[in-house]
DNA sequence: CTGAAAGCGCTTACAG
DNA sequence: CTGAAAGCGCTTACAG
């Protein structure tokens, strides 16, 4: 067996409260104290027991990171690494062990969470995506539990503690751009309107066109099922129709490169026939031909930020409710093509 | 405060022991007993404190995921997510739960896998990587702690669990492979020697040059360092000097993407001047220009079996030590061309 | 500044 | 088939 308090006590001939205290770094135990006991410590290479700790002193020092199922996951492929180093950044510094959920279908990740939840396995938990009407999220708020999301909660905004980027925001700027670039006729590849993200850069490409009286037009958006369906074809019916767009705006770096392959099978140049345009900004997005205009999201910083903010919901239940928006970058590079300059 | 066993246990007027049994099935317990608790943990809103139940029972019911450091992590971006995908399946499966390392450097990290062998955080650990002489790894034999590696130990290869590709052989028959096309020059732009995946792969590069008489030649190997501080620089030497490669083997594909940018600037054409081919078949390596030959390492299943092997180390904690290496597949694509038809 | 005692919420031989 | 008791390894008022 391992070494426990009682045996370093033993050891150091003062009671296991005392071991315990300076563990803790207890304040009123007297130097002299401390260091006998962190000498016994040492040489009897004691380790204190999480379990145990945990247990008598109600907490985990650990927090949940929920993410949406696996195929989602597939899907948002760089988002994942990146805000788990974020996340992990803080939680490091602060001591905090990260604990993942590993359910494939939302049933299952809704289980995991009431098990998190009610067999105190975390202090706290970290939603990693937010979708309309979620079970979890319910739960969540039901219970009172400490939780931050990764995205704008589709509704309650402000009883919950969240960090985003602008969504719409950005996708207007993004339509702006465009229409800077003298485009006119905009296409919209958009991502699955369950979630949060998608609806909300939807929004923005409308909101964007209208304040330009351009009308939304449903033959200028390719829902995500009809591209994972069949994108090829997809795209043939989009480029193919009486005035074709003049650029497109993809909801995901991913989702343009697949475009732009599609494009070229179909004898369609990038930029020079049709501009194209996207969101998150991939490591890759500089390296492919050509390379791709897209906005920097800061997935690492959106990570960092939520871990604060669950830190302090933890520290402070009663506090109200505090969002924070991420900054983004538009980092022009060479899909898009001005027609000004024609 | 939350509903215990003690609690349940009054309500259904029989011993917390016979509760704890009824949670756990126990077969000497009768249906009668069962049903009655069952009804009573239900209607109480009961739920087990993992915490206690881990205490008591000595054990954690999860297992500990360790990553490379930060830096590594960013590099090998879709690795990350693929894995934890394997690995996920099979804990969920079993009721597992995942408990990840957050550390930035390697002591950090070695410092987190001693907390969670001597605090009782987890079961076992996965290691999600092999590197040269590893301090954390060592650890993890010397305290004989369940473990299993993702990639192939650099020493005490008998006496450890582990699942890898065969790298030296993958990247034989890349050469092979190029070989068979009429390449001759062949360069390699490796890995971080310090892990013993770019090493095997090296290795395999070196035996099948030689195996065809071919000498391993200085001036067409480029170093992770050498690439990573200037890759264009490093590109151009190697392009221009007297004799140059007509085939390139990159030890990823996010390198190549890399690479086909600089020979892009440089004017050189893939395939038509210079073919290239690389490992792990990322996602987007369809989708570049040209699309990728890669080599499929199936992430995935490398997860799996890293995750069933520790499992069964868990359970017989004296076995064997088992390896098992997952299939891969070369997917031909457009990026290599054949010198023969000239 | 330190200790004795109760308690965190379970499990598991042991006994019947 | 079920219960009483001890124990898992800590923490933390309470008392001095």
């Amino acid at each position: 067996m391992a070494v426990t308090i009682i045996d370093v006590a033993r050891e150091a001939n003062v009671s296991p409260s005392t071991v315990s205290r300076v563990i803790a770094d207890h304040p009123r135990i007297s130097e002299k104290t401390k260091k006998k006991v962190r000498e016994v410590m040492e040489s009897m290479h004691y380790y204190p027991n999480f379990q145990a700790r945990n247990l008598a002193a109600r907490t985990t020092q650990t927090i949940g990171v929920v993410m949406a199922n696996s195929a989602t996951l597939a899907f948002q492929n760089p988002f994942f690494p990146e805000v788990i180093r974020g996340i992990s950044t803080t939680a490091h510094a602060c001591k905090l062990g990260l604990y993942l959920s590993t359910g494939g279908t939302e049933e299952e990740i809704f289980q995991e969470v009431v098990a998190m939840v009610q067999g105190r396995k975390v202090d706290g938990i970290i939603l990693l995506y937010s979708r309309l009407d979620d079970k979890t999220l319910n739960y969540l708020r039901e219970m009172q539990f400490p939780f931050t999301i990764v995205g704008r909660p589709y509704a309650f905004e402000d009883q919950v503690d969240f960090v985003d980027n602008d969504n719409k925001k950005i996708a207007q700027d993004v339509v702006e751009y465009l229409f800077g670039l003298g485009h006119r006729e905009i296409a919209f590849i958009g991502g699955d309107l369950e979630f949060v993200v998608s609806s909300d850069r939807l929004e923005g490409y409308r909101a964007a066109l209208e304040s330009h009286a351009l009308k939304y037009q449903e033959q200028y958006f390719i829902h995500d099922f009809a591209f994972e369906q069949d994108g090829k074809e997809a795209i043939r019916q989009l480029m193919t129709q009486q005035s074709p767009p003049t650029a497109l705006v993809a909801h995901d770096d991913s989702v343009a490169y697949e475009i732009i392959r599609y494009l070229e099978q179909l004898e369609i140049r990038v930029p020079e026939d049709v501009s194209i345009i996207s969101f998150n900004n991939h490591a890759l997005s500089e390296h492919v031909k050509p390379p791709l205009t897209s906005v920097d999201i800061n997935i690492f910083e959106l990570g960092l930020k939520a871990t604060e903010l669950l830190l302090e919901r933890i520290k402070q239940p009663e506090r109200e409710a505090t969002h924070q928006y991420v900054d983004t970058t538009l980092i022009v590079r060479n899909s898009c093509q001005s027609l000004n300059t024609r």
